[in-house]
RNA sequence: GGGGCGGUGGUGUAGCCUGGUUACCACGCCGGCCUGUCAAGCCGGAGAUCGCGGGUUCAAAUCCCGUCCGCCCCGCCA
């Protein structure tokens, strides 16, 4: 007899079947005479019953069974006995009077509980993944994501979009993240690059006339890691022809409002628009977290020409000073100050300003010198009352914003501003700037790429002040987090051109990385514009993880290892000769 | 590249600050009892080079130095 039912389907209705089951062997509870078993699948378990007296020979083969044997039942659906139904269960109501037993696989103890709680550490159960993916929380939140990926596809297809999928060896690229390279053995010295998005490819699709186009994409980017940060993900890649910014944002909102819906939550949010200037000035953040206020103000105007030095000359200097109100900081202790003084120095702030307002009056460490009149004009317009702490940030505009939203952010940690209460929060942050200053280059870089279109309005600055120049980019935000972003592309090459050059790219250099493109626009390029949803942070976010190790089946470490493969590893010397792969190795690596 | 936390039977941990008996406890595992359990219960048992290397000491899980691995954060990355 072949399988009839998975574990996690019966139900009362089924009570008198004669069914066959597969699966493993969770719990087995050995009362001497009875035993119970719960068999376990993908689709849950269900309790199996061995009566010696109604089946003696599977009874006794029951005996053997261990915790993640595979074995095989033929059986009788029953109803429980009344007082031995369990609620907590979906198959709670019925057992499977067991007939005939059949082990399948043997198996080892495993290492781990198999259990909702393994109780193990992650090192350990990313060594046996295999075994981890057996617990519910994985196989929920896999479920989850192949549903979502299900509605992303039938949703695009609704709306006009085409898959199409493009080279995952493809050339590297200088701006960007590190690429990860792929020698060509056939090529000796030449490398292919993983792609760190299919961006080109998915342009060149607009000039072919493709229209919408869209793609699961595998992407790869060679940085250091974090919870939310894995070296390969999954983009929902998108592009589209003949449109503007708000054309990408409906087609996205929509899109996530399909995922909310699979994902078994509220499913018509707002999604709000905010440009990149408002975002930094009202919560220090591009990704700022809107599930709670505590937004910065702008005290600049307030200390300009006051005795702090520190303020006064950023002040003149067209910098900012921007301040946060902390309530409830007034009684904060030294050592906590101090954090967010570190914090806001890690920012490459040049300090942190604090000043506790109390009964006894102001106590800051700069309080000689703001004076007790500014200080209350401070605390005034920025409602902090006696017992509240009030901080302040004087730099360079954008220094200032980004630090005290980093304050913003720790203070929300430990004061508890976020609710508890699951809601999710979109916003988008639009019209990034086009360029920004490298430090470690010295020279301007694309803040998202080298393709997006400037704002039309900013056009003639692109010379002048490329450094103001707004571009068509937004971002969606939830939670604090970015989820992805996008922006409506060049699809002149004049204005390309004008973008390179503005990035340091001489001409020749332009066309020998990105000539395929520029001449493809000469082609009759279409306006076009796009957007990439980063899909693991998204599945991480609406299942509620942590991690995106949590979401993904066979995630990489902090230091991008895969400790269940050992992966990556030394590859035999045959394999880097025909590879004209000579290693330099640092001290002390290697074999 | 920098900072923080962690590594003790199969698993999770206590012990470490203040060095010194047989390294605590729980889970799991093995055996026994048990016919309505459901992460069954009760009784018994086995199981640990204290991440690795070096140093200090009469003596190191414990103190010192180095190193590896994991996690979190900054830089980096969109």
């Amino acid at each position: 007899m072949d399988r009839t039912h998975t574990c996690g389907e019966l139900r009362a209705e089924h009570a008198g079947e004669k069914v066959c089951l597969q699966g493993w062997v969770w719990h087995r509870r050995d009362l001497g005479g009875l035993i119970f078993v719960d068999l376990r699948d993908r689709s849950g378990s269900v309790q199996l019953v061995f009566n010696p007296e109604e089946a003696a020979e599977a009874h006794v083969i029951a005996e053997e069974w261990r915790a993640e044997w595979v074995v095989l039942i033929e059986g009788e659906v029953a109803e429980r006995p009344p007082e031995t139904i369990n609620e907590a269960l979906p198959t709670g109501v019925v057992e499977v009077r067991v007939t005939r037993a059949d082990t399948v696989a043997i198996a080892e103890t495993p290492p781990f509980l198999i259990e909702e709680d393994s109780g193990a550490l992650e090192d350990l159960r990313l060594k046996y993944r295999y075994l981890d993916l057996r617990r519910s929380p994985l196989q929920r939140v896999l479920r989850l994501r192949h549903k979502m990926s299900i509605a992303v596809r039938n949703y695009l297809d609704e709306q006009g979009f085409y898959e199409i999928e493009t080279p995952i060896l493809t050339r590297a690229t200088p701006e960007g993240a590190r690429d990860y390279l792929v020698p060509s053995r056939v090529n000796p010295g030449s490398f292919y690059a993983l792609p760190q998005s299919p961006q080109l490819f998915k342009q060149l699709l607009m000039i072919s006339g493709f229209d919408r186009y869209f793609q699961m994409a595998r992407c790869f980017r060679d940085e250091d890691l974090r919870a939310n940060r894995q070296p390969e993900f999954t983009q929902i890649d998108i592009e589209m022809s003949f449109v503007e910014p708000d054309d990408v944002l409906r087609v996205t909102e929509g899109m996530m409002r399909c995922l909310l819906e699979v994902a078994g939550l509220p499913a018509d949010p707002e999604f709000p628009r905010m440009t990149f200037r408002a975002a930094l000035d009202r919560f220090g953040s591009d990704a700022p977290d809107t599930r709670y206020g505590h937004e910065l103000q702008d005290v600049t105007d307030i200390v300009r020409g006051c005795e702090f030095r520190a303020f006064s000359s950023v002040a003149e200097s067209g910098g900012a000073v921007k301040a946060l109100c902390w309530p409830g900081g007034g009684t904060a202790g030294r050592g906590r100050l101090d954090k967010l003084v570190e914090l806001a120095k890690s920012q490459r702030a040049q300090g942190l300003v604090w000043v506790q307002h109390n009964e006894d009056g102001f106590k800051s460490p700069v309080a000689k010198f703001l004076g007790d009149e500014i200080l209350s004009v401070l605390c005034e317009v920025t409602d902090t009352g006696q017992g509240d702490a009030l901080l302040m940030v004087g730099d360079d505009w954008e220094i200032a914003c980004l630090t005290l939203g980093a304050i913003r952010k720790k203070l929300a940690g430990w004061e508890s501003w976020i609710p508890d209460d699951g809601s999710f929060n979109f916003c988008w942050i639009l019209e990034f700037p086009l360029l920004e200053k490298s430090e470690e280059e010295g020279r301007m870089v694309a803040r998202h790429h080298p393709f997006t279109s400037p704002h039309i309005d900013d056009l003639e600055m692109l010379e002048s002040d490329a450094g103001a120049v707004r571009s068509l980019s937004y971002d969606l935000v939830l939670n604090g987090m970015e989820l992805g972003g996008g922006s409506i592309r060049n699809s002149k090459d004049d204005i390309q051109r004008r973008v390179f050059t503005a990035l340091g790219m001489a001409p020749e250099e332009a066309q020998s990385q990105f000539g395929f493109l520029l001449d493809a626009f000469k082609y009759g390029a279409p306006p076009h514009g796009g957007i990439a949803m980063g899909y693991d942070r998204i599945v991480m976010l609406l299942s509620g993880e942590k991690s995106l190790r949590s979401v993904t089946a066979f995630p990489k470490t902090a230091s991008a290892t895969d400790l269940m493969t050992a992966a990556p590893a030394a590859v035999d010397e045959e394999q880097l000769d025909a590879l004209h792969i000579a290693l330099d190795l640092p001290d002390g690596s290697g074999d």
